[in-house]
DNA sequence: CCTACTAATGCTCAAAATGAGCATAGTTGG
DNA sequence: CCAACTATGCTCATTTTGAGCATTAGTAGG
């Protein structure tokens, strides 16, 4: 007995036979790629630039349909194309939300076929030349400018993002007690206004808050913020193509949640490193600074590295110990991983 | 310009026109929820049981078709789909993975369209009567016996599992350099063998692996263990329909490791409990027994109670102050849940 | 060669969080 | 009224953090 006939005979399932409801079936399935490294101490993103278009040329994610008859299962299927495409052979990968909102297209009212996609995330090691025609890889704070906390708190929240959003929440109606949280409260919680703590982790309520807010190019885009005319709109980062931004920030989140506890750090590091590389290169995920001395404690205290013996010169100062990952780590504790926590310098 | 149009433009992404590759169009999506609820301390899930076929009957978790068409988001439709079959409003719910692999349908060589299924999470509070057909709530760990740590290591570790997965790592060759983990190394930290210590969070992966040794009858349905031919084969837990379990597996590590950073056992739990009814609340979804002292002070330190006032009588000894959840907490804390280690009695 | 400078590395210390257990307080059932 | 039983309060040793000082070993410039 097929799938298909288990699904007849189960009426109880379902009143309506999917296949009577118009696009029931039909439905595409694509897989989008957010491929993460560190290049000095930069995190990076393989974006593929849409420029045959010439004038609306768009930044996105690589992205590929899934085909159930060639592949197996999607991560396979992802793997292939993301060879083909770009040369990479991806090391660690892992099944991020799949996207399904009408309104991907951007297009109000389009009847094209429905698509949903899958969103991934892909780690691995910087590799400066990469041989895709129209690929590069970018800062992915270009996209989100507001998550940059490596130099403190980013200008352009004060000066920008703050003014907006305060407008936005005043322009609510005051005493909403039937909503679950108020515009005010979830703006002071993503982006810690009056002394709440910034969490690193936020990165897509942060991003879905100004998508909302129309404080995002993607929003005007999609149609979501018609009526407001404001003169002078802001643009808050780099727009992607599609619901690309969103799926980069939900990768973003996932990896800076992550690498507290499990180590794919490591995934993005040469085989040998020093503590301090490790440490910026944790950063360049987070972004705030790390206490140096207590990072190496933990890091090491943790029995995620071993030294290799070899040192590295010319640092600047005294040498550094090149250290490399403990696979075994991975067999000795539940859930080894890097458990920062901001510090001082 | 439709999504459509864009991608076709967009030639770099693809070498071949998707519409082109049988199959790569026409999938079918499918929702699965898993939903949860505590009764009596027991965790419980609402399980369909598929008894038109007779003899056939197998449990499963309760699916419906995605129409695009219809609803704007997948949530939306799961929710639509959940209230007509079973009366049940969720509240909480969250996409859990998205299920794509090929053999889903148990048939080899099944040429039927396709099928991805989306998996879901609901928490609810236990509703004794449930206005569903053929569906009832049944606890998860008849599904996963293994699991239940609440009275102790379960017996059917050392009775079954444990001799039945020596054997199936036995099996490999040893020198297994290539290999990233061995056998051997995956079954010690999964099942916590010789000395190592229980993850309660790595219930997927337990299963997979029971899955792969042909240790669980879904794996014997799907063909996947043909070539073995024990007399007495075991049976191990429940089996469910389709890939059911393994979304079942996936929401169990979900709400076990949601429950420690983030408030969602209170969706599990009526307005007004005591502490002990939500350190029991807790237990039954972890597995293991918490430090009552301890676990107090946790929950009342984080801020995530108050008290309403009222008292509890009839506890079989003092009464015991009756407490609500202080929704407040989500906008002070970034992370509040309820972090527990296991502890002594 | 000597000095200044820069990082890496080693070590200390107070504060906070955690794990465990003892002690006391109210009810219920004889 | 006593015994049993659970709720709740509190203490204490141990670990884990957060922060900073001190020392070491290179490089660069005279």
């Amino acid at each position: 007995m097929s799938y298909h006939q288990l699904r007849e005979s189960a009426h109880v399932q379902s009143d309506a036979d999917p296949r009577s409801e118009p696009g029931a079936s039909g439905v595409e399935i694509g897989l989008n790629a957010a491929i993460v490294a560190v290049a000095d101490n930069e995190p990076v993103v393989l974006i593929i630039r849409n420029d045959a278009d010439g004038a609306a040329a768009t930044d996105g994610l690589p992205f590929g349909p899934f085909s159930p008859v060639q592949h197996r299962t999607f991560e396979g299927g992802l793997r292939a194309w993301v060879l083909r495409q770009t040369g990479l052979e991806l090391g660690y990968a892992e099944q991020l939300y799949t996207f399904g909102d009408r309104g991907r297209s951007a297009e109000p009212g389009d009847v094209g076929p429905h698509v949903v996609s899958i969103g991934y995330l892909a780690l691995t090691q910087a590799k400066p030349a990469l041989d895709v025609q129209h690929g590069a890889w970018r800062s992915w704070y270009q996209y989100f400018p507001w998550e940059d906390w490596r130099r403190g708190r980013p200008d352009i929240l004060e000066s920008t993002i703050e003014p907006r959003l305060r407008e936005w929440t005043s322009s609510q109606r005051v005493a909403a007690n039937g909503l679950p949280v108020s515009r005010q409260e979830r703006v002071r919680m993503c982006f810690a206004l009056d002394g709440a703590a910034w969490d690193e982790e936020k990165v897509l309520e942060r991003y879905e808050l100004l998508y909302e807010a129309g404080l995002v190019e993607e929003a005007v885009r999609d149609g979501r913020d018609a009526a407001r005319q404001w003169e002078e709109r802001p643009r808050l980062g780099v727009p992607m193509r599609f619901d690309h931004r969103r799926i980069l920030a939900t990768a973003i989140g996932r990896v800076r949640a992550k690498i507290k506890y499990r180590p794919v750090i490591f995934e993005l590091m040469p085989d040998d490193f020093t503590l301090f590389e490790l440490q910026r290169t944790v950063e360049a995920i987070l972004g705030p600074h790390l206490h140096k001395q207590n990072f190496r404690r933990l890091v090491e205290g943790a029995g995620l590295v071993e030294t290799t013996g070899e040192v590295k010169m010319r640092t600047g100062g005294r040498p550094a110990k090149l250290y490399r990952f403990r696979r075994e780590v991975l067999l000795e504790r539940p859930a080894p991983g890097v458990r920062v926590k901001p510090g001082k310098v």
